[in-house]
DNA sequence: CGGAACATTGATGTAAATCAAAAATTGTGG
DNA sequence: CCACAATTTTTGATTTACATCAATGTTCCG
């Protein structure tokens, strides 16, 4: 897995691209690019935390593992998304590519020199942690306090906000295990789920990873525990 | 609420106790103590954010309601704990205080200045954001992925590793309830759990708000899912 | 001392998990 | 490009862990 890594880490080459697109969304000077196949890991809990990322393209997945293979997905993290800051020492979580996926890697000690002068920088940093305090702490009310409908409604609003939709649709690269594993369900459950939800006319599913939201409000509504009649 | 909040502020002193203990420990200056009395709310979800607080003494529980009533309990903050950093603009939860409480008040904007400045105010801020994201993985886990038991065993885990014991004993401030909130489970599911964890033999409890934990490996062990046969 | 709040225990209900096929989709090599 | 295997998704039947409902017991505090 760490091979995996440093073979995907030495295939790449240096680039400026992350700085090309727009300043403030890349602060951090230059990196370089790494591309990964569908379930192709970036890294894992364990290893030694030596660089952080930046997705460019595709969707990543990042877990934590009980030794009995009971899965908790943190966050599926999108174009411009920051991934594996972490403070010290080792990764806490796997993250792995669901489609094919490029992301920018930074070495973490260009960064500790840097927030130290730049303010720009450390204005960077500080928004994408607090970004991800508020992220898990809605996740945990989810998790802690949801219904699976709810749980299911929070998901696809949650994904209505962060993705762009391609005509009508929203992508749903993601398989039905994943999700559960997102919102601690199981994967027939959400299957159900998305079920009656098209049955009920929230949504329209052109195919299994496709989602049209038919109906916003109600789904939101749904998704905020208003909807006390949600089977 | 912001009321009481206030009439607490103003009834403060200035002091520098803060500081008095240990320098690493408070590298944020001066603050304002602030006293709070069992069920008294330090602030609101919605409130402006203007200050952030450490813990001196006591226990704070800071929560995210639903419009129903229900509740997730986010943190159980003590003494050398921070609490209400925010990004900007207002609180997303709200804090309040379990039993006798002090905090230590810091103005947001004193903060701000200063974290420009000194690396080690940057430090210590790092460390607390990066403190809190990993704390509230390890939450997410145990929400989606635990049985009631394993909750309950990570929850003692977790309290002895937070707080120092009283001759052979932890306090266990908080009722059933906040750690039902907090545990995502009903408070009758705490109650039975206990009882259960006693009669196995893992803990004792000389009260409802002290508890000695009898076999700390086999709890840990719970803790981690390792014990197949926990009904 | 007496009442309110909290904790325990018991009986019952139910949402979601698990077990089990069938159906649909995806990938692969000829 | 098709056939066939593998994987994923859907749907159905059944079980179960935990919630809810309901007393009863206990602690706390004015």
């Amino acid at each position: 897995m760490l091979a995996m890594h440093s073979a995907a880490e030495s295939k790449a080459r240096r680039t400026n691209e992350a700085n090309s697109k727009e300043e403030t969304e890349a602060p951090f000077g230059l990196g370089v690019v790494l591309r990964l196949k569908p379930n192709e890991t970036l890294f894992s809990e364990g290893d030694a935390a030596a660089s952080f990322y930046q997705i460019k393209e595709g969707v990543i997945r990042s877990f934590r593992m009980m030794i009995d293979g009971r899965r908790q997905i943190i966050s599926f993290s999108q174009p411009g998304d920051y991934l594996g800051l972490e403070w010290e020492g080792d990764r806490a979580m796997t993250a792995e590519a669901i489609i094919d996926t490029a992301v920018v890697s930074y070495p973490r000690r260009h960064l500790e020199g840097r927030a130290t002068a730049d303010v720009r920088v450390q204005n960077r940093m500080m928004a994408v942690l607090f970004g991800g305090l508020h992220n898990a702490q809605e996740h945990l009310v989810m998790l802690g306090r949801q219904t699976a409908m709810e749980k299911l409604g929070w998901f696809l609003v949650r994904l209505a906000r962060s993705s762009r939709m391609n005509n009508g649709a929203l992508a749903l690269p993601m398989n039905r295990t994943d999700i559960a594993d997102y919102l601690g369900l199981s994967m027939e459950t959400v299957s159900r789920g998305f079920s009656l939800l098209t049955r009920e006319g929230y949504i329209a599913l052109p195919d299994a990873h496709q989602v049209c939201i038919r109906n916003f409000k109600r789904l939101d509504a749904l998704a905020r525990g208003e909807v006390p009649t949600a089977h």
